[in-house]
DNA sequence: TATTAGCACTCCGTTACGGTGACTGCCAAT
DNA sequence: ATTGGCAGTCACCGTAACGGAGTGCTAATA
């Protein structure tokens, strides 16, 4: 936005400034930033120049006589402009996709452990949320006598990804009836996506009559099948680090976070919505939901056919971006091959 | 143990010792036990009394002119001769067997939901885990196809349990084969607990030819297949609310506490492995779980048929026991109840 | 013999205070 | 346009002083 205007020493003092307050979490100060980047120019001048850039709303004062941290504006130019990606490692790498598959090659377990995986090696709040179910195409959908009042659905879509879950019926069923009403539901729906289905399935199952109660319940209860279950589709790893962040010493802002970690929903919502693909990243009151107003997010997607999720991570707005954006987005890949078996020929 | 050794008036002060201290966290002095409490006695005879308790280990001094506070022992002594558990009103009966239903009736739900209840009611952290699947009796199981290199397997046991896996397989297995490997199982497994199956599956199947590889999978996959997945079947809910305490201001002991709540395995097992049904309480140290050293455990079991599973409460040590006792006491039975059914009436 | 009043003592937590250091903003000189 | 210099601001730190709560002990009391 603003950021044409931008002189050259400005952009430079900017990103000094934001990656040493990175490192250092106090506010920096023109003699620093004059001394340690060996810029050739005097505090003063620095001076100067960070007046104009409070002005800009890209750093602030807290308070009168201290130095200056940069704002989400700040950010918001840093990541936008100014930095650049760290480069991984080969040896980084090797070391994310062989710790990526140490509980196997499932994709909860493998979303469970990644979560953890950036938990540790980045030291903010690891994050996976399972592929969006929805946007799958039904392939088969199977029903299966569990006990006199429960049926299981077994939902299958392409791409190899499947969920059950048990729906109490009242009165019994018999296998028959189980198996023409499963005739019926694959007949009419495969090939549809679950979203469609979950909008339109009243209206396709209209007509049948018969086996009333039973396609009844499952169009009552189509929320439950053909949407994932948020609570139990999120990951969130290594809250125990954030007590180390300087900025969530105060307990209140603590408790937000940990209540949003809980209610993870929210933030499934926000990470579904986003429409794009790729990395995105989030700086505090971008993000709409209030518990993490001082926080950012770095999310990537993968895929597991045509199907997509989301990883990424959430700490405070003052985190190592360059490090991130590159993990970050080399994990979303890694998880991508692994869960379409590319990576065999290891 | 020490207990008859006990006056009454020792047993009276050390009870209205430890009642004050739950409600103000703070050390209590002679002064206040002798005033509030309105017993008769002066604050010297009290101060002579608690030396006494002293030396039998039940109370402790932080610090020289300091009041005294209860340690392990004497909460131990407080649960088990002192206090009478807190009778709960009908309206609040009524409150918790409508809130543990706001989610649906499945097992999953109940659980969730309940563990946020005990959360929010007791003001510690909510506890439930899942069934102990694994004394479950099997009653069949099933194979289902959900791409060339994966099955889905659905484990039913009686009292209408089920749980469903995905196997990565090698090779592509025709549905025909698939069928007869189900016959197969549920000839020889049906009637078993799981936990029977998963130790001798290898020799049951041992003279099984034919269909080498498949066999051989579920074999190998024992630990995935007959036993649950711990990390999945604990709930724990309320995290925000032990920011509250100041036995939680240290964060080191909170990051610990924290670490234990992620790493819940740790917790599942500890709570399998008690063999008693029924409320238990579990204070400080006698936790052998390191991390909760300073914590209490206050758990009971319901059932679903004839398996159990747990639910209950975490907490620093200083918790109210005797309203805890008969609140978790009477969840668990609400939610046998309604896993059974028998809460139709309503 | 059990209880109590009184007293000296201990120790924590809070407040008040002055010094220090790290900044800034501004002005005049370069 | 840049810089050196300087006055002013404010958080932070350590120290000291104080008040309060509570103890243990001893001597008096019932």
């Amino acid at each position: 936005m603003a950021f044409e205007n931008l002189s050259d020493r400005e952009k430079q003092i900017l990103l000094n400034l934001i990656d040493y307050y990175i490192k250092s979490a106090d506010p920096v100060g023109s003699r620093v930033i004059a001394n340690k980047f060996k810029m050739g120019i005097s505090s003063a001048t620095v001076r100067n120049t960070l007046q104009d850039l409070e002005e800009l709303g890209l750093v602030e004062q807290p308070h009168t006589s201290a130095g200056r941290i940069p704002t989400d504006s700040g950010y918001r130019v840093y990541v936008d402009y100014l930095i650049k990606p760290e480069k991984l490692t080969e040896a980084q790498k090797k070391a994310i996709k062989r710790s990526i598959l140490k509980e196997g090659r499932g994709v909860n377990e493998i979303l469970g452990q990644t979560s953890k995986v950036l938990g540790e090696i980045t030291h903010q709040l690891g994050l996976t949320i399972s592929p969006r179910f929805e946007k799958g195409v039904l392939k088969n959908i199977k029903l299966i006598p569990i006990a006199a009042d429960k049926v299981m659905v077994v939902v299958i879509v392409e791409s190899g990804l499947a969920r059950s879950l048990i729906l109490e019926v009242e009165g019994r069923f018999s296998d028959n009836t189980l198996q023409e009403m499963e005739s019926i539901f694959n007949e009419r729906l495969a090939g549809l996506t679950l979203a469609e289905i979950r909008e339109t399935i009243a209206e396709r199952m209209a007509d049948v009559t018969g086996h009333g109660r039973l396609i009844q319940l499952v169009v009552d209860s189509k929320d439950k099948i053909w949407t994932e279950d948020k609570s139990e589709l999120i990951h969130i790893a290594g809250t125990d680090r954030l007590l180390e962040k300087p900025e969530f010493a105060d307990r209140q802002t603590l408790a937000r976070l940990m209540q949003m970690v809980e209610n993870s929903s929210m933030l499934y919502d926000f990470l579904s919505r986003a429409e794009s693909e790729g990395l995105v990243i989030s700086i505090g009151k971008e993000n709409k939901i209030n518990e993490i107003i001082n926080c950012s997010l770095v999310t990537s997607t993968y895929r597991v056919g045509n199907i997509t999720g989301s990883i990424g991570v959430i700490g405070p707005t003052r985190m190592p971006y360059s490090k991130l954006v590159s993990l970050v987005e080399y994990t979303a890949k890694s998880i991508t091959e692994v869960l379409s078996g590319m990576d065999k020929e290891k």
